[in-house]
DNA sequence: TATGAATGAGTTTTCATTCAT
DNA sequence: AATGAATGAAAACTCATTCAT
């Protein structure tokens, strides 16, 4: 039997074991959740001890998605805070790219979470989740607006703006291997370029048209 | 037992009624998938027969989505044609949100398609599907690329990013009814403007900054 | 595969093979319920066959019982029609507790409705198992109130109190193998009389107490 | 941590409040045992601990049922110790009754005993469960015996059908809340009498009946 | 003794799909 | 072509009990 967590930083790595597992096996295969079971499998843990930690399999994949929504978001408040104008946008939104690629289970489980994730979960974790987002998107903000110069709570809108491009892009050119054999063919190149290249392209097209004065 | 559809015709009828019946039950809850055996029941027809016209369930929705799909290029396409130049970019966006408004199931079964249609499905359907989808969005780019004196290929980009931005911005500010109460709240207020105002602001602003020259 | 049960006869065969699988498993551990996937088994079909003939797992017991109910009801009801006076009431108890002897799953059962069987069944079922047993059961007294020419109502409550009697001691007297040999011992002996006897002469005594004009 | 319970009396207190606790549990919800978790909750102990003093849920339940028996069999004892002549057999069955009526949960568990309570026990605790029974039923059949001038042997028989016909009653006429609302209906009435009527005129006619030379 | 973290067996039911009629 | 009876894989979660601390 595994060693017991007995205090709250114990339990705190105990969970992190969990969501590590889970991102891995996701990982492997990002178009269904991985079963309960193989998640505790690959924890080394019982079914059980997975429940103790977690009250719904989705809740362990909310709570991956809001680590990474966290990352997001800090990614962008250090971009600009401090030293910022050094970099101009474009340089934010090469960090951000940067950010994202950093994290590849991120997009991939947001695309669920429309549809997926938030289905089986109690509404108090829902609810907490969505306004820990909240609050951390509202905090990024206002430093945005700080940074630039900004009407107060322009900042907020310009990140939601910038992350609707982000996950719409990634559902329109992200191809799972199966998918990509399918689709090998030139006739298909219209809809393939990169998304690197293309969300790169796309967010500075929009940075500018939303800066400028009209 | 149901008169047998023998002609072509008759056939295009009952396939008709079965994606006519999966849209009306998917309306009526947008979060998952209705079960084959409701749409056999809605459509009148046994569960055997529902397969007799599509392969799998999602074929069903799939096809359904190729039909909206189809509307939207379509739309585009008859903006741009002949006499857009009255109207301006902001026109076009009108029109295209208007469109979006008619058809409510379509950017709810988007949501789904990367993380739930595509996953059951023949090889061959879904190549197919791609291809219709490629097909359409280049002649759309391209009758972009005659009305606003394009460089060739790149209305298909314009295009590619105004639907990233469309189904981006949905998936961030649709929330099912149950939602909707959650997050009553006006500490969610950021989180939750106004989708058609938000995409007719968001596309204004990319379109600004695509079309300027840099 | 099985053959199809088309007809609605085809139908009420097949309701009987599990309902019969399912008396003969419930014989063989009379202590809990078997599963559903061994209800299956034995019965030569699928798991999901199962449950197209029965909502829950429950209702298949609930069947049975209801079955033995009306036996034991249609038992009653023949005793006291045409030549009954010829055997008394003691002929009565006789019939009736050779029927119940025919029934060896009956009392077993019936010891598991008030706190297993009616757990898990919707309403509606529960309701119309009940309704049907109040029928017969007001049937049956009817053939009492005539029989015997009691006051109208009165053999209902005979019969309640009869029935009462019967699954009282049956739960004091009936003990499952295992603990048999627990109490093996002729300090227990005053706990184990046979069940046969004392239903006979405990019913007996009943009958004639309730008989008796006081 | 609680303080240790060292001393024989400290550890009977302890096992005092696990009873109260699970008696008090059983009587918000009477169809199933609470949970071993819920139990410790009430009682302000640790899982673990419950099962220092029990070595199975089923073996607390049991031990509350041995209480209440000892109870009526108390209360038996008394009714025909000394004065009993006063009474006369009808004034016994009331005091049963309003002993039975100052002990919600006695009938309630007893109709688990049989298919609920002594499935997952251990052979010693059953048995010394059902040794303790049977003394303290011969105990006051022998009472019995004496007080009525009866046959030796006869008092634990009468003993033993009165309890039948109790609990046998209970069964058919205790329903839960819910059931109760199903059952409003006036076409149910024959099959809901009301339990302390129908058990005082059924033990009533039994004890006359058996009373009664033949 | 007391604790509570860890265990893991155990089972119903759904539902997409097939195929005998 | 149409039917709908039959199939059977698939998986989350609970909870009594144990045992390291």
């Amino acid at each position: 039997m595994l060693q017991r967590a007995i205090d709250t930083e114990d339990k705190a790595l105990r969970r992190a074991d969990i969501l590590s597992a889970a991102r891995k096996l996701f990982l492997e295969d990002s178009r269904q959740l991985p079963s309960a079971a193989s998640i505790a499998r690959e924890s080394g843990l019982a079914k059980g001890t997975v429940y103790l930690y977690f009250r719904t399999k989705e809740e362990i994949f909310v709570a991956l998605l809001a680590e990474d929504f966290a990352g997001v978001l800090n990614a962008v408040i250090e971009t600009f805070s401090g030293t910022w104008q050094t970099e101009g946008i474009a340089g934010f939104i090469n960090r951000y790219v940067t950010y994202l690629d950093s994290r590849p289970e991120f997009l991939r489980l947001d695309a669920m979470s429309y549809s997926v994730l938030e289905q089986n979960m109690g509404d108090d974790q829902l609810r907490s989740f969505k306004l820990d987002l909240t609050r951390g998107l509202v905090a990024a903000g206002r430093v945005l607006d700080n940074a630039l110069g900004l009407v107060p709570g322009r900042g907020v809108t310009l990140l939601l703006r910038t992350y609707a491009i982000t996950r719409g892009l990634w559902q329109s050119l992200d191809f799972p291997p199966t998918m990509r054999a399918l689709l090998a063919d030139p006739e298909f190149a219209p809809i393939r370029p990169n998304f690197r290249t293309e969300l790169v392209e796309a967010l500075n097209e929009y940075w500018r048209g939303a800066m400028q004065t009209n």
